[in-house]
DNA sequence: GACAATATGAGAATGGTTCCCGTATCCAGA
DNA sequence: TCTGGATACGGGAACCATTCTCATATTGTC
């Protein structure tokens, strides 16, 4: 179960953008809270089982487009969902270009302001307006290597 | 026209997995080789036109098991292909959330060592092998903002 | 309680990518 | 240079994660 705080959030958020909170987004909200790990669509389904697939796609663009959930994409087929980093903290992701599993880790705070303020510079010098980073590392989890 | 060198290196690591390197193969590496940005399928079309869809993305998927293509994924629903690091150089992406384009960019040598060093040991804590990092950019581009 | 607007969900449609398979090309040996 | 066997090519069919459709159910409001 999440946190009336989280719940507040999503439906603040939602309410935003003209849409309501109901409850099939509040159980993905519940799901993806509960997962320690982004979560395909399956894994949302075998964890909510009771939510239809077409129900599931379409309230995670929902909840993409309020910005209370994040799509990511890894080395597999399949695109994963987290909570948004200002519900949750600010983490990276192990991706496993094997079986395309996906594990978050932080980094400590001085590797953050400094990759904050390279990616700064760089994002100015081309026009471009950063919104935020994405740092992952590629490798072999324990079950692959 | 890509330089001799990439192209003996793109033969031998073909060769080490019993694939030949054919002229189509070689019309890959020079359209990604020509290219400032990595380019989905579609633009590789562009540079090449007498490639068919089919050998184009029959062959990207050979070179990349031959590590002499990289495939990245963006925000849109294409993937893109650029050379494997060690033909090029070590880069970043700046990645539109908008329009999905992906421009190069690089960072200081120091921040890279720094990250490096971090994502090292944050992957042997979790029992992760290492392979590359991969350090991007989501924003908007400066047609989009 | 009734109405209008929005969300739901089962199945169809979409579209980037992969697969199939008959043909063309390449390489080794003679 | 020929020949045989293996590999690559390429047009189109198939695949499948995701999106769309639309009839029904639910929600919030007067």
């Amino acid at each position: 179960m999440t946190d009336a705080p989280t719940h507040d959030v999503a439906a603040k958020r939602l309410r935003s953008i003209g849409q309501r909170y109901t409850r099939g987004r509040r159980a993905l909200v519940d799901a993806l809270d509960g997962a320690e790990n982004p979560l395909t669509v399956e894994q949302v389904r075998e964890v909510e089982s009771s939510l239809p697939q077409s129900s599931i796609y379409r309230n995670l663009a929902v909840l993409e487009e309020a910005a209370v959930v994040r799509r990511i994409t890894s080395s597999d087929e399949f695109a994963r969902f987290e909570l948004a980093e200002d519900l949750t903290e600010h983490h990276h992701h192990l991706i496993c270009s094997d079986c395309g599993s996906v594990v978050d880790f932080t980094l400590p705070g001085e590797v953050e302001s400094l990759v904050d303020g390279a990616l700064i510079s760089a994002a100015r010098r081309l026009g471009f307006t950063g919104d935020h980073h994405r740092l992952d590392l590629v490798g072999l989890c324990s079950n692959c290597s």
